[in-house]
DNA sequence: TGCATTTAGATATAATATAACATACAATAG
DNA sequence: CTATTGTATGTTATATTATATCTAAATGCA
């Protein structure tokens, strides 16, 4: 079974400046991944002046700060959803997306047994993973 | 423990035209993912007309058959160099690649119990993986 | 105040990937 | 054989994604 809980990764205290707060705004409402592109868009309503470096500048200290995550497969930024088995726990837990390549939509999981495994598998092999996540392609199951 | 096995992911023939030999050949003899620019360059001493399509034709079609995987943290291919726990399963299983993003390093491993969870947490929300691969990024123990 | 650090503005360009359309070629049904 | 179909390739252009570089402003603080 999984639970949503709240982000344990993300750190106590954000500097939020006004260009990081309107894309950390633009990637949350949207509910989904969002290219880098397309959050430009966005951003360019708020903030005129904005460029391609204002959002990857913003998307590189969000993505830093564990409050996005980087979609590899997709080339997109969606918003922390961290789920994990036991609140309680104060483990740190590996992160799945099960990420869709038809409709973009991506699943955000956690349990015990997937980070056991993995740390198990990168304790042996002296690999550090920088987001405690693994990513993996496919077709969910409204689009199958 | 994990031992190497032969790629049971592969279809038993490919249709191997010259660019796509070309292609694969130069992957493989690279021993380590990558860009496709860089296998263009490569392709042109062989094929002098060669483009970008041309390559990315050739590596659709190699990914397609799990002949390469894609690195999707690095944007780049690497030759599939399949492991599983027993090579007498014939069960389907789930590999990982782990990423190091200092060095480009890629080690692909697989086990019972990670193709366990993964095929467990897919089923249960329909999700159809694509090429039974995970990805994880981070950083490699020679670069640490 | 003066200095170091972080953040942002602005321009340009690099790197990655695909669209679109034309051509060739092989397998095979009529 | 020849028409048709499917697959693969050639070619040009362009779309998409991301970063380098240099300047300047804002911030924290000794």
């Amino acid at each position: 079974m999984t639970v949503t809980v709240e982000n344990t990764h993300a750190p106590t205290s954000l500097n939020l400046t006004p260009s990081r707060r309107a894309v950390l705004d633009i990637v949350k409402s949207a509910g989904r991944p969002m290219k880098a592109y397309d959050i430009l868009s966005k951003l360019q309503e708020v903030i005129k002046h904005a460029k391609p470096p204002t959002v990857y500048r913003a998307l590189d200290y969000l993505v830093t700060n564990h409050v996005l995550h980087r979609v590899n497969n997709q080339n997109a930024f969606m918003h922390c959803q961290q789920h994990v088995e036991c609140s309680k726990q104060q483990e740190e837990r590996v992160s799945i997306l099960f990420s869709c390549q038809l409709c973009g939509a991506v699943i955000e999981n956690a349990n015990h047994s997937l980070t056991a495994i993995i740390k198990q598998m990168t304790g042996s092999l002296g690999f550090k993973s920088d987001a405690d996540m693994v990513e993996c392609s496919g077709v969910c199951q409204d689009c199958r």
